[in-house]
DNA sequence: CGTTGGCCCTGATCGC
DNA sequence: TGCGATCAGGGCCAAC
């Protein structure tokens, strides 16, 4: 989808200039947006790694600094720099209004456009990577690398095990190869909470959203407030099935190829048109069973189900 | 430490 | 036509 997309343009591409039209969509870098632009400009792209909501470019080693040519020639230094340039990477986090619009130079601007990045593509050449967020609630930052504690790959589209600070937090995503099944079973077994607040808890496993959670629990007869700890293993993982192919299933319809000159971040939007069963479908009849699906207000978020098929069980 | 509620944001939509 | 109220939700953080 939007990493597959963006990966081929930018992979290898050269940082030639950055434009922050919105100082709030900076509020995860650390320090002021002069100092987000003159460390992204001259540097290069080195991949593009996602993990959840999160999707980051690790950046090459920074450009040569203009005024202290003798520091840079000690080998102190550039044994520093080294370090510090395979360490660094430029974050996004995308919240849930955020875009990441790969762009030809010529074309407009979008009015909700918050930050700018000129690049030069071996590829491709002159390129834009435009950061659309009507919300505000995503973010760029440059971030520091550190390793995964597994040691596996970061994320999707990474052959490192480096991850940003900001993302090391977050959970593997489950359509990850290094996704461990059993840790996800047990810690459910162990929390004291629903369902459904577990599915959105990024500390316990990523990418999942509001509406694919109502999608998977509807598709696993589940109810969004049903307690982990009573979840069968079989229901257990019978839903984790059901997130996979939901998941899945918005990354194939998702997906929007680069010579579109387009990479729509939003996953969801292709998926919503046509396959939605229970999200924003209150006062329809379920797909499955023809009574009405409801919507109750949870977490501050709508939860949508089938009262029928979607009941809590005893255990 | 696990859990929970509240908050951040603004464009689109609705009711009057 | 205008305008205020309401809604949408991912992640973070304070409070319990």
């Amino acid at each position: 989808m939007v990493r597959a997309g963006l990966e081929p343009a930018v992979t290898a591409a050269t940082i030639d200039a950055v434009t922050v039209f919105e100082e709030r969509s900076l509020r995860r870098h650390d320090g002021p947006s002069e100092d987000f632009v003159e460390r992204l400009v001259g540097r290069n792209i080195l991949a593009a790694v996602r993990r959840g909501k999160f999707l980051w470019l690790p950046l090459s080693g920074s450009p040569a600094r203009s005024g202290s040519p003798a520091i840079l020639g000690s080998p102190a230094f550039s044994g520093s720099l080294e370090i510090s340039g395979s360490g660094e990477a430029l974050v996004v986090h995308l919240g849930m209004s955020g875009q990441v619009l790969l762009r030809d130079v010529a074309q407009a601007d979008d009015a909700l456009l918050r930050i700018r990045l000129d690049i030069t593509s071996p590829a491709h050449g002159p390129l834009r990577v435009d950061f659309v967020d009507q919300r505000i609630f995503g973010s760029m930052a440059i971030d520091r690398l550190l390793p995964t504690p597994d040691g596996h790959a970061a994320g999707f589209g990474a052959d490192a095990a480096l991850i940003p600070s900001q993302v090391a937090h977050i959970a593997r995503d489950p359509l990850d190869p290094a996704f461990s099944d059993r840790r996800f079973f047990d810690a459910l077994a162990k929390r004291r909470t629903g369902i459904k607040r577990a599915l959105l808890d990024q500390n316990l496993i990523s990418g999942i959203g509001n509406i694919y959670a109502d999608e998977s629990l509807w598709a696993a007869r589940v109810h969004y407030d049903q307690p982990t700890a009573t979840l069968s293993r079989a229901r257990a993982r019978a839903l984790l099935a059901e997130v996979r192919l939901v998941l899945g299933r918005a990354l194939a319809e998702g997906g929007t190829s680069f010579d579109a000159q387009y990479v729509n971040v939003n996953g969801a939007s292709g998926y919503f048109s046509n396959s939605l069963s229970a999200y924003g479908q209150q006062g329809k009849n379920c797909p499955r069973c023809g009574r009405l699906i409801i919507r109750e207000s949870f977490m501050n978020r709508g939860s949508h189900f089938c009262p029928f098929c979607q009941r809590i069980r005893a255990s």
